[in-house]
DNA sequence: CCCAAGTGCCCACTT
DNA sequence: GGCACTTGGG
């Protein structure tokens, strides 16, 4: 950063924002002592200190919300500041409800006015206010990843970029790297390789897309953090009007944060005037101009823990956290290590998974609740017997008397959850799949949006394309074509173009179907565009898209259809309208561009409470923030976590460490590692292997019901499996495996196959060479006899495809399926 | 311009 | 094993 030189900065001293009427009384900082009340030193610290510049280093499950959340009660509570100069990021929305929601806990009404919001719900406020600063109108459009994705497609054809080796989403993603970076196509073009014609190319690509965007006025999720920091930058006078507002800036999760991110902070922390002119006006005529405030910077307060870096994926750089008190000279540390969350024996095991991690520093959890019960490892056959275990075992722990909103299974990647979806509706569990929600990633979603884009922000030429043919109107790419030549030669908007239809030249049929159009999203704009100075109803959202989507024929054209998912098609668009109807009962002056917005950001809204009484389903990532008494950490495997595409990154295996040690310390009372020999994927059975981090887990702490070995053993390896404690040695690897993750494939029939006695001892078996050909009849343990049609794959892999007597067509891995030649 | 059938590619994580 | 995109015939 800049110099961060603030000539008053010493701890006592208050914001000095002194309205005429109202104001915090400056001299206070006395901290009620409910506030501080059962918290340790450390803590304490963290709530009482005031300073400029504060770093919470908050280990997992150590308080660190209940310290945010007293710190920001406690300024507002001693009155040094205002709600409305508090401004605190949280990483999403649903952190932000719920910061916000204990702060009213502690103090009541007097919280109002807070902004507590995500990076990026905080920069679309701000955006929305001062986007005609420079050629926006508030009414922009945000794009998503699939938006953005969409836009690039069409512009890397139209450029051939293709034949440079450049794919769309290498593009998108190199576009949203530099933005993060807070790159443009102007500036990264001064430094790139031009003599590359890749690059180039690139360069192009890149100044279109965002041509593009300023044209359809609109911002991808990137620019709402990278065009805030050019805002303040360019218009110091905006800046300061945020910077002498927020007094009392607060970062969550600090250590994901990008360089975009960090710059926003810096921007919003630099002493306001610093860098504006001075406003002339024969002083004291400025609203905020109440104070020789000028210089005054606002105080920080980040919190995070570099152990629980897991977003460098998308440009966090853990430097932002482990730098900050070279960025902020004079800066306070407070260390939270004590974890009021879980167990001795959970905490030491994510020590010394954490451990393994150089070039971090040291910190060590620790509780005072004693070691707990033993994290319980089990290594599936497959992933439907993994998922079989997860469901019985919490059936049993729901039998003990567990809720089911205290457990939650994570895994790695999204399409883990399939199998254990599977298993769980087969035995009547109820669950619930957080984040991950596609809802609003829905073509049918997406078309209704459209259209509501196309009646709040008819710049955006993108969301009337989309709706052109939708439901089918018999307009294609070539009159959408004729379209645009028409906008671009009388200088309109392609939406405007649509007034216009027998100018286009096109035919009669297609000119109806174009003007019918047009009138159905001017009707929808009569209605939910409220005139200058009227407020529209509340209800005028719901009541728009429901018009658009009827007098569109879009609901008839699903309602007509023979396709049986068009139904659930229409229920979604049902649901989207009761959305909206909700939006209006707590947006009562929501307009349609707030509800665009909050439908843009808040992509796991529907998590907020419904997950009562459910099991949660999560990716790791997801799971961050969050604690169940019980956890189920699944696919406990290489290739999976570490994921094999980390493998070459540099970094990437220490990152996925952390995401396992986040997975780890979600966990309150009881943690399970769970893992399967083989796993399908992509549609082929494929031979898994434990993860490193499995190893990396003391072997006292951690019991296997069936551990890999268990499953994989033969005479003479069975010694040497994972950790084992069932297994009548721990000698020479010293429970280590290292060289023993030989895939199963090799392995030789064994003998003892009697010692599975827990569970599902028949499936856990090995073929050997059995060889089979077309048209041999088979037993197999659960699905009885059959005949075999097929056979594909090769060694460990070789799949039979047969057809049952009674139970049909069935694919089995012919290696370890429970199966015996017949006949 | 629309549809049905075929093929290629893919599945990291998210605001 | 599933989606997105292409292709060829109405």
């Amino acid at each position: 950063m800049t110099d961060a030189s603030p000539a008053a900065s010493d701890a006592a001293s208050v914001p000095l924002i002194v309205g005429a009427d109202h104001g915090p009384r400056p001299g206070e900082s006395r901290v009620d002592a409910d506030l501080v009340e059962g918290l340790n030193p450390p803590q304490r610290e963290a709530v009482t200190y005031r300073g400029k510049a504060l770093l919470i280093v908050a280990g997992a499950g150590s308080g660190k919300t209940r310290v945010l959340t007293h710190r920001i009660a406690s300024l507002l509570r001693t009155r040094e500041a205002w709600p409305s100069q508090i401004l605190a990021i949280t990483f999403t929305n649903k952190a932000a409800g719920e910061m916000r929601e204990r702060v009213e806990q502690l103090i009541g009404d007097r919280a109002r006015g807070m902004w507590i919001s995500t990076f990026h719900s905080a920069c679309v406020r701000i955006l929305r206010r001062e986007a005609e600063q420079f050629g926006f109108t508030r009414a922009f459009t945000i794009y998503d990843s699939g938006d953005s994705r969409a836009l690039i497609k069409r512009l890397v054809k139209e450029h051939e970029a293709d034949a440079f080796g450049l794919t769309p989403a290498a593009v998108q993603s190199k576009i949203s790297k530099l933005k993060n970076e807070l790159a443009d196509a102007e500036s990264y073009a001064r430094q790139a390789n031009m003599s590359d014609p890749a690059e180039r190319v690139f360069v192009e690509v890149f100044g279109d897309y965002q041509r593009a965007l300023q044209r359809a006025n609109a911002f991808d999720f990137d620019d709402l953090i990278a065009q805030t920091v050019y805002l303040f930058r360019a218009f110091p006078t905006v800046a300061d009007v945020y910077r002498r507002r927020f007094r009392h800036i607060l970062v969550d999760e600090y250590q994901d944060t990008n360089h975009a991110q960090y710059a926003l902070i810096h921007e919003l922390t630099r002493p306001p005037g610093a860098d504006a002119e001075p406003v002339d006006g024969g002083g004291g005529m400025m609203i905020w101009d109440a104070e020789p405030a000028e210089g005054d910077a606002a105080s920080l307060t980040v919190v995070g823990d570099s152990d629980q870096s897991i977003y460098a994926f998308r440009g966090a750089d853990i430097r932002n956290i482990s730098e900050f008190e070279r960025d902020f000279p004079g800066a306070k540390v407070v260390l939270l290590e004590q974890n009021y969350r879980s167990t001795q024996n959970i905490l030491s095991a994510a020590n010394a998974v954490i451990g393994n991690n150089f070039d971090r520093k040291e910190k060590k959890l620790w509780t005072d609740v004693g070691a707990g019960e033993q994290i319980v490892g089990f290594t599936g056959y497959s992933q439907h017997d993994e998922a079989q275990f997860v469901a019985d075992e919490i059936e049993r722990l729901h039998r003990d008397g567990l809720d089911y909103s205290q457990i939650a299974v994570f895994y790695r990647t999204n399409s883990q959850s399939r199998a254990l979806e599977e298993i769980f509706i087969r035995a009547a569990l109820p669950y619930k799949i957080m984040g991950g929600t596609k809802f609003y990633e829905r073509a049918e979603i997406k078309d209704a949006l459209a259209y509501l884009i196309a009646v709040a922000n008819p710049a955006d030429e993108m969301a009337v394309r989309r709706i052109l043919n939708k439901p089918r109107r018999g307009i294609g790419e070539v009159t959408a074509t004729a379209i645009a030549r028409y906008a671009a030669d009388e200088q309109i908007t392609f939406r405007d173009a649509l007034a216009n239809a027998s100018a286009l030249g096109v035919g009669p049929k297609i000119q109806a179907a174009i003007t019918q159009l047009d009138a159905v999203i001017a009707e929808a704009s009569d209605l939910m565009l409220p005139r200058s100075g009227e407020i529209a109803p509340p209800t005028v959202v719901a009541e728009g898209l429901q018009l658009l989507l009827n007098r569109s024929g879009y609901s008839d054209a699903l309602r007509a259809s023979r396709d049986p998912q068009d139904e659930a098609r229409l229920e979604n668009l049902d649901e989207l309208v009761a959305v909206a109807r909700e939006f209006a009962r707590n947006n009562p002056e929501g307009t349609v561009i707030d509800f665009l917005t909050e439908v843009a950001l808040v992509a796991d809204a529907d998590d907020l409470d419904d997950a009562s009484g459910s099991v949660s389903l999560m990716t790791l990532h997801t799971a961050k923030g969050l604690e169940y008494d019980a956890v189920f950490l699944t696919g406990v495997e290489e290739d999976l976590i570490p994921h094999r595409i980390s493998a070459g990154e540099p970094g990437g295996p220490q990152e996925e460490r952390r995401l396992f040690y986040v997975g780890i310390t979600r966990a309150r009372k009881r943690l399970y590692l769970s893992l399967a020999m083989t796993r399908a994927q992509f549609g082929e059975v494929t031979v898994a292997m434990p993860s490193r981090f499995l190893q990396e887990i003391p072997a006292e702490l951690l019991h296997w019901r069936q551990s890999p070995g268990d499953v994989n053993s033969r005479g003479g390896t069975r010694s040497r499996a994972l950790n084992s404690r069932g297994g009548s040695s721990r000698g020479g690897g010293g429970g280590r495996y290292g060289d023993d993750l030989a895939p199963l494939g090799r392995r030789e029939p064994k003998a003892g196959l009697e010692k599975f006695t827990n569970r599902i001892p028949s499936k856990v078996r090995d073929n050997g060479d059995m060889v089979l050909a077309p048209g041999d009849r088979i037993r197999h343990d659960d699905f009885g006899e059959g005949r075999i049609d097929t056979l594909t794959g090769e060694g460990a892999k070789r799949v039979a495809h047969v057809r049952f007597d009674a139970v049909g067509p069935k694919k089995l891995l012919v290696k370890i399926a429970p199966i015996e030649k017949i006949g």
